[in-house]
DNA sequence: CTGAAAGCGCTAACAC
DNA sequence: GTGTTAGCGCTTTCAG
C-alpha cells in the first residue's frame, strides 16, 4: 500500500539501509555522504515516504505509546470532573513528551497481564486499580511498568502508587467546620459507592477527625444519598441536628447545593456545605463550592514520568506516593453565627508529595 | 522477552503454523486433529502465550485503532464539557466495536498525512477539522479514511462530515426569545473566538433569523468577552436595551449566569440567557441554562460508524451529515411579563441527521 | 491434517 | 561510506 524504504532505496540508487540512517540514524552512525543524503531526501519526498510505526515498533520493542486503565470511559461526562482533570494531567504530560495516549476502557481481570502486554503499548497508567490480589500480582509480572493512580495502596505494594491522602483531606473538612463553628455535621455518601476505597477512606478520616475533635458523630450522621442528593428535601424537612454537610464528592455536593436551593434553604446562611475534589466545577456552582483539592493535575503528571523513568532506566522499586490535600475555600462555608463570609486563600498542609516511608515523621 | 508463538509450538511439538491457526484461525481453515488443539492450547495457557498485536498488525497491517484528532485534547477540563461528550460518544461505539482509541494531540498541518498513515490507526476521526485547503486535500489522499466531526463542511467536501445545523440552533433561539416576547437579544461571542466556523456560522443563524423576524440586530447588539464574561457588570450598568442574551456556547453563559447574579441580576426576572450545547452542565448552573442541543453523542456515535463501515467495505463517498438542533429550555429564560416559567420538555425540529442532499425539500 | 517458507517494513550488527 | 544480512512475531499460501 504505502510506500516503504525500498521503494525509496530503489529510486534513490541506493540501499534500504542508507536511507534508515539518513531517514531515522540516531545522530552518531550515520556516515553517509553529503550527496547520496540529498538524493535520498529528495527520493523520499518525492515518493511522500512515511515511516510505518507498526514495523518500527515490531523491531525495536517501542512504541512511544501509554495505556490509561480507566474503566468507565465512556462515561465521563456523567461522572465528577475530576476525572477529566486526571485525564489532561496524562495527556499533557504524554504530549509534551511526544508519547501517544491509548485509552483501555475495560481490562478483564481474568487477563490483566494479555491486554497491557501485547505490545501496543510501553507502559501503562491504571486509574482506580481494583484491590483484587490476582490482579495485583499479576500486574507486577507484566511485561510493561504500571503505575496505580488514583488508587489506595495496599499495606505491601507490588506496584507503584500516586495517590492523594484522602483521610486527610477529610481531616481538613473537620478542621474548616469546627474552626467556622459547627458542632454537628452531615456525611454523604452515594448509593452504590459504599465501598469505594476513596470514599472509605474519606469517611474514616472524617470520623477520626470528628472523634479527635471531640465532636459527635454516629451511624446517623452517614447518610446515603443518590447522586442528584434527591433525598435532601425530605431530610431537611425532618428537622436535623446539622449545621454543616460534607459530600464525598464534587457532583454529589453540587446536587447537594441544588436541592438546598430548591428548598428555600440558604448556603451558607442556613447550611454550609463541603465537598471532595476541588475543580473548575466548584467554581460554576452558586455559592461556588468549598472543597478539598487534591492535586490531580500534578499526580497524573507524576504518574507519566514514572513510567517515562522506567521506560529510561529499568523497572523500579515500587514505591508509594501520597499527595496531601489542600482546602480550597469557597463560598458554600459560613461560620454558625450566619454571617456570610468573602473567599479566602486556599489553605496549605505542606508542599510536594509525601513518601510513604517519610510520613510520620515529626 | 514474551512468549512467541514458536516457544508454544516448540513446548507442544508442533508446527507454528498449527498453533497460530488453532489460536487465532479464523474458523474454517482450521483443520486440526483435536488431539494436537487441545496440546497446543494447553501449552499456550501454560506458558502464558500472549500474542503480539504489533506483529499480527505489520501483517496483516490492521491495528483495530482508531485515531481522535483533537487539538486542545489536555485542557478538556477548561472547557466545555461538549467535548468531553463528543469524547464519550466516540469512545463508546469505538469500545462496543472492540477498537482502541488512540489520542492525537497536535497534527503538524504540515504534515497530517504522515501523522495518520504511520500505520498506527485504521482510521481518524478529526475532530474540528481545520479549513486549510492544503490539509483537506492531504487528508483526502490519506491511506486511512478519515471523518470530520463537528465541523462546518465546505461546499465541496473532500472528506464525510458529521456536524450540526449551527445556524438553524441559533434560529431556534431568535424564535424562543421571539415567542417569549423579547424583541432586543444581545449575541456574546469569546475574544479570540471570532473565526471559530461554529461561532460564526452561529451568528450568521442568529442575523438572518433577527431579519426575518423583522428584529433590529446591528453590530452593536454583538459584544466579544472573556470567557468569564468579566464585562457582564459594566454592560449592564450602562442600561442596555436588550432583555435577553444568547452566549455562543455553554460555558460563557454560565460565566454569564454568574456574573448576573453577582451583579444583583435576577435571571430570568431581570434578564434571559440562552446558550449553546446543551450538556449536563446546563442542568448543574443557577438557574439551569436553557440551551441549544446539538446530539452530539449521537453524532459521535455516527463518525465512528462511517469509519467501521469505510473499513468494511472499502471508501466511500464523501457525504455531509447535518444534525438538527434542539432547544433544551430550562429556567434561565422567562416571557418578558417577568413571570418565571417552569422547564418545558426540548423543542425537536425533527428526528434524525440530515443528509446534505435532503435539505431544502419541502 | 500439518509444516515449510515467504514475507509485512524496519533496524542494527557486521562486513566490505 | 555503503551494502548485506538476519531477524522482530505473525499470517498465509502452498505442498505434502
Amino acid at each position: 500500500m504505502g510506500v516503504t524504504l525500498k521503494d525509496v532505496a530503489e529510486a534513490a540508487g541506493v540501499s534500504i539501509t542508507a536511507v534508515s540512517k539518513v531517514l531515522h540514524g540516531s545522530g552518531k552512525s550515520v556516515r553517509i555522504a553529503k550527496e547520496t543524503e540529498t538524493a535520498i531526501r529528495e527520493a523520499a519526498h518525492r515518493l511522500q515516504y512515511v515511516p510505518n510505526s507498526v514495523a518500527r515498533s515490531l523491531r525495536t520493542s517501542r512504541t512511544r505509546t501509554i495505556g490509561l486503565v480507566f474503566e468507565n470511559f465512556g462515561s465521563l461526562s456523567e461522572g465528577p470532573m475530576y476525572y477529566v482533570l486526571m485525564l489532561d494531567g496524562v495527556a499533557q504530560e504524554l504530549f509534551r513528551n511526544h508519547y501517544r495516549l491509548t485509552i483501555l476502557a475495560e481490562v478483564s481481570h481474568k487477563h490483566v497481564g494479555g491486554a497491557l502486554s501485547d505490545g501496543r503499548m510501553d507502559g501503562a497508567i491504571w486509574c482506580k486499580l481494583p484491590m483484587e490480589e490476582e490482579v495485583l500480582t499479576q500486574l507486577a509480572q507484566s511485561r510493561i511498568p504500571v503505575v496505580a493512580l488514583n488508587t489506595e495502596a495496599p499495606t505491601n505494594p507490588l506496584l507503584t502508587y500516586v495517590s492523594c491522602d484522602n483521610e486527610g483531606g477529610a481531616r481538613l473538612v473537620v478542621e474548616h467546620f469546627y474552626a467556622l463553628g459547627h458542632r454537628r455535621v452531615l456525611y454523604v455518601m452515594e448509593t452504590g459507592e459504599d465501598d469505594t476505597p476513596d470514599a472509605t477512606a474519606r469517611l474514616r478520616g472524617f470520623r477520626r477527625a470528628c472523634q479527635e475533635a471531640c465532636l459527635p458523630f454516629t451511624e446517623d450522621d452517614i447518610v446515603f444519598w443518590d447522586r442528584d442528593a434527591s433525598q435532601f428535601a425530605d431530610w431537611w424537612r425532618s428537622g436535623p441536628p446539622h449545621t454543616g454537610v460534607f459530600a464525598w464528592n464534587e457532583r454529589v455536593a453540587g446536587a447537594v447545593l441544588r436541592r438546598a436551593h430548591e428548598s428555600g434553604v440558604h448556603v451558607p446562611g442556613d447550611l454550609s456545605v463541603v465537598g471532595f475534589d476541588s475543580t473548575p466545577f466548584c467554581e460554576t456552582t452558586s455559592p461556588p463550592l468549598t472543597a478539598v483539592r487534591q492535586p490531580i493535575l500534578e499526580m497524573a503528571k507524576h504518574a507519566a514520568r514514572i513510567l517515562f523513568e522506567s521506560l529510561d532506566n529499568g523497572p523500579d522499586e515500587p514505591r508509594v506516593f501520597t499527595y496531601p490535600c489542600t482546602l480550597d475555600v469557597r463560598g458554600s462555608t459560613a461560620p454558625t453565627s450566619m454571617v456570610r463570609r468573602t473567599r479566602r486563600k486556599p489553605v496549605e498542609t505542606s508542599n510536594g508529595p509525601v513518601l510513604d516511608a517519610e510520613r510520620g515523621n515529626p
